[in-house]
DNA sequence: ACCTGAACACCGTTCAAGT
DNA sequence: ACCTGAACACCGTTCAAGT
């Protein structure tokens, strides 16, 4: 029960990519519609192209924003662990955690239905959330906990058991009996085992 | 240029699959429409609610057969390898390898797009295709290769392992300078390393 | 500069009707 | 049993027009 008033939005962008986040987690991705959003918002369905391309632009500012919350929820994983050789459990942990309770925003950042249309680069903002995995290894490295390989290509491989732990969990692959939280943990050690210097 | 002639598919249901399958393969899951799948096959848009729900069992059905020619990629590649700590290597590169070249169609099956909706079962077909690799990790463990933890859960260890590899190469989420057959090499002998007894 | 309203082309799905 | 044809409700997108 929204009052209309002359519509002067301080930031309609981003109001508009919070509604459509708001939308996918809680009814998901399918439940999307310009139209809706434009409704909940009080603007018409069309406002919308005053400040993005298209849909798949609008999708593409979501996924940032998903890659944005998960550079923050690894780094803050991070620092409050503590120092030892299994440091770099938490941020496991926070990563599949981040994945099963925004599963849908987690499929959008990782669908393919971002860049799958343009030529869009992936965005700074998965890298940035990269990055602080790189630099958790170079720590790791450094206290003598990790193998001195290419912390980059040793970064895509921790990188590739966490997402695949948290895809599984997500398209219901796992067994009842295995949550996911077990098998994160289960991956967590015999991850650390096969970087182990 | 089809000649009409009074229709009767031997196998309506399959034609409907492989063109589906050969729709998203060519030009991607946005193209799939049923009109386009009906009129390619010479039949009405409609036709197809005869054999399917609705189009989420059609991919579905899409998924189950990406299943089970990735299952017998699986296998081939278990089969052609040589006895030895590395045996599961190729098993690996397999995986990658498909999810590569048909990366429209592995989205369908672990996107989620498929029992979004319905309580439908993930499909037999994917546990068929689980089944080998446990298979393949139970022998590594008798030969004493691997440790000797519970077969599944090693089993599902190493499948998010080769399925991030796979999400991150689609998602072209590697640095130019990694291609994926070189990850999915280093992967293998991390995991390795990993799991060994 | 920003937003609206009508219109366009397209889609999945339903359903009465045909053979 | 199997398929058709018209109709329905919905969608993303375009574009001339308003302020």
């Amino acid at each position: 029960v929204a009052i209309k008033q002359p519509y002067h939005h301080g930031d309609l962008p981003r109001a508009m990519v919070q509604e459509a986040v708001r939308t996918i987690q809680t009814e998901g991705l399918a439940a999307l519609t310009l139209r809706g959003v434009g409704a909940r918002l009080g603007v018409s369905r069309t406002a919308l192209y005053r400040h993005f391309a298209d849909k798949q632009a609008l999708l593409g500012a979501v996924a940032a924003e998903g890659f944005r919350t998960l550079r923050d929820d690894l780094r803050a994983a991070w620092q409050a662990s503590a120092p030892g050789p299994d440091r770099m459990d938490p941020m496991g942990v926070a990563y599949v955690r981040f994945a099963v309770t925004h599963p849908s925003h987690y499929r959008v950042m990782f669908g393919g239905a971002v860049h799958a249309g343009a030529g869009e680069t992936p965005g700074d903002e998965s890298t940035d959330a990269f990055a602080v995995l790189v630099e958790a290894i170079v720590a790791q490295q450094q206290a003598g906990f990790v193998r001195r390989d290419d912390p980059q290509q040793l970064a895509l491989y921790v990188w590739a058991v966490v997402h695949g732990v948290a895809m599984l969990a997500l398209d219901g692959m796992l067994p009842d009996a295995v949550r996911s939280d077990w098998l994160i943990a289960f991956a967590n050690e015999r991850l650390r085992t096969g970087i182990a210097e």
